[in-house]
DNA sequence: GTCTATAATACGATAGAC
DNA sequence: GTCTATCGTATTATAGAC
């Protein structure tokens, strides 16, 4: 497990948060990991496809440890799942807007065009929503309810930081903190 | 106004609900909507970018009109806007997953990169925040609630059909009717 | 094994023929 | 005015020097 290795995967994380798929050059990754052409191709013999579907898995496995975190900082979900967001708010603002929905653009580029992609981005949504789900569950949420707002909660956070990103303004995310503790 | 100039923003609208905007180059546009490359500049003389701001313009009216269509099919915004995400649902399923989110692929591709881009989306979704909300304060909501729940709404109708199209399965964006109908 | 230089291709944009 | 052919520059991927 070379660090240069996970330096090209963690550069590639951040550029496709904020830029998406298509968007980011290997050329980029590259230069902004500091690592020269040819060692890409050793590390990640499938091309930019097999680098970035790393780097989703990777991403899915560092929030949904910032999920289970977040979860266990409450007993009661109505308060952990706002204050979730409301951190996320925290997060978008102090990157300038540049981060968010870390998965995101991937998805939608991907939905369509590139099933491996898209497996990668579908199996860390179904991770974090499970997350979300347990939780419900073990403060005796009804079972199919609690799969429900599980799949809210993902939704509503991936919406709201898209708006949020786009009108460079947290609001969205505060407000749909405070409605999901309407909501719970 | 041209009828092949029309056809030429129709196939660019659809291809960024598919793709998204780095992923769409200009020669498939053209290839899809019958156009040769030189009447493309003719008609948009700024290039891709002036194509697209009007194709993100163009998508803000259409669904800009099919939420008031929406809003006004049932009195109650309790029975509207669910039934609204249902009728979305019906949409993207029967795309095959490949409509859904007109702008959202645009819009986190160009939040970061593209201030012009960004601008045409954020103006695009604040126009859709407003119809739901307006439709809010007509039925009696206060007006800071009316506002916050326009931000929900079309947050949870992107981040649900996210995960519809990436799940390729509605069931996203049927929760997400039946939570709103418990929060509305 | 690690990297540089290069190939093959697609991109957006433009010049110039009709 | 309408379009075709081409330009310069990105892209991903690879071949081959150290």
């Amino acid at each position: 497990m070379s660090t240069k290795r996970d330096q090209i995967i963690t550069t590639t994380c951040q550029l496709m948060e904020t830029q998406g798929y298509h968007a980011t050059g290997l050329n980029q990754i590259l230069a902004e990991s500091g690592a020269p052409k040819g060692s890409l191709y050793h590390y990640f013999p499938d091309g930019k496809d097999g680098l970035v579907e790393e780097a989703i898995a990777h991403t899915r496995q560092t929030i949904e440890a910032r999920l289970r975190e977040g979860m266990a900082a409450y007993e009661n979900p109505a308060q952990a799942i706002p204050n979730f967001l409301r951190s996320l708010a925290h997060h978008v603002q102090a990157s300038g807007f540049e981060s968010g929905g870390p998965i995101t653009a991937v998805a939608l580029e991907a939905a369509s065009t590139n099933e491996r992609l898209n497996a990668a981005c579908r199996a860390a949504y179904q991770a974090w929503q499970k997350v979300i789900e347990q939780k419900l569950l073990d403060s005796g949420y009804e079972t199919v309810r609690a799969r429900r707002l599980g799949t809210l909660v993902i939704a509503i956070i991936e919406g709201a930081t898209i708006l949020s990103r786009s009108e460079r303004n947290v609001g969205p995310l505060l407000d749909a903190a405070l409605e999901l503790e309407a909501l719970l």
